[in-house]
DNA sequence: CAGAACGTGTACTACATGGTACACACTTTG
DNA sequence: CAAAGTGTGTACCATGTAGTACACGTTCTG
């Protein structure tokens, strides 16, 4: 699923549902033009900027780290938290990186609720 | 420290004990123009590419991390391993930014030689 | 003291990013 | 059946990115 497919299931969606979620309704909400969030939900052009994505996450109730990973982009506190100690985030995440998702999740849960 | 102010320091060095690292040294072995190094080196214009980056830390053995750090960039597998799990890696850094080195240390060697 | 080496200033460029503005055609709906 | 709502096509644009090309002045060196 890309990031334009994914946007627009989800707005017709609601559309649907709850109404208010024509291209245009949801454009003004979200301060964009309704040609251009048309031309990104069908990846005429490429995914919009970081701050304009969240603002999509919002108004769609949606995790702003999935929709910004299916535009390609990582969250900016993320990137720098990873810029103020390159080494030690570098090593961490090329070591986890081909593990399966519990073993990520195992890591977060003892970080979480151990005394570290 | 910054990007810039980094490399000139290192290359420097370099140019006065073993020599051959002069902007027009390396720039050349770096394929890029002098000038252009130059002003990167002075803060004139901003940080190279990643590509550049990469090839840069390979002609003055640098850890190529720590040089995109310094130019506020995250290495592009890091982003990918981010990208195709968002939920979990940004749970984790999340998670762990805050904590001391030695807390993130603890949990690199726990992955490395732990049955994970 | 000529020429090589060195760093730097100026001007320019191609391509990417992140959009705007406005008109058009189709489809509902009161 | 007119007006409102809906999606989309076309044209355009400012700013950022990642550099190149070349000339210039200074400083070592043989």
């Amino acid at each position: 699923m890309n990031f334009g497919q994914y946007i627009r299931t989800k707005r017709t969606l609601l559309q649907e549902t709850v109404g208010h979620y024509s291209v245009r309704g949801l454009g003004t909400r979200l301060g964009i033009q309704p040609s251009y969030l048309s031309k990104v939900e069908r990846e005429q052009v490429a995914p919009p900027s970081e701050a304009t994505i969240r603002r999509i996450a919002e108004e769609l109730n949606e995790d702003p780290d999935v929709l910004l990973a299916l535009a390609g982009k990582v969250s900016s506190d993320l990137r720098q938290a990873i810029v103020k100690r390159p080494r030690l985030f570098a090593d961490l995440i090329r070591e986890l990186k081909d593990l399966p998702d519990h073993a990520i999740l195992r890591v977060v849960r003892e970080v979480r609720d151990g005394n570290w």
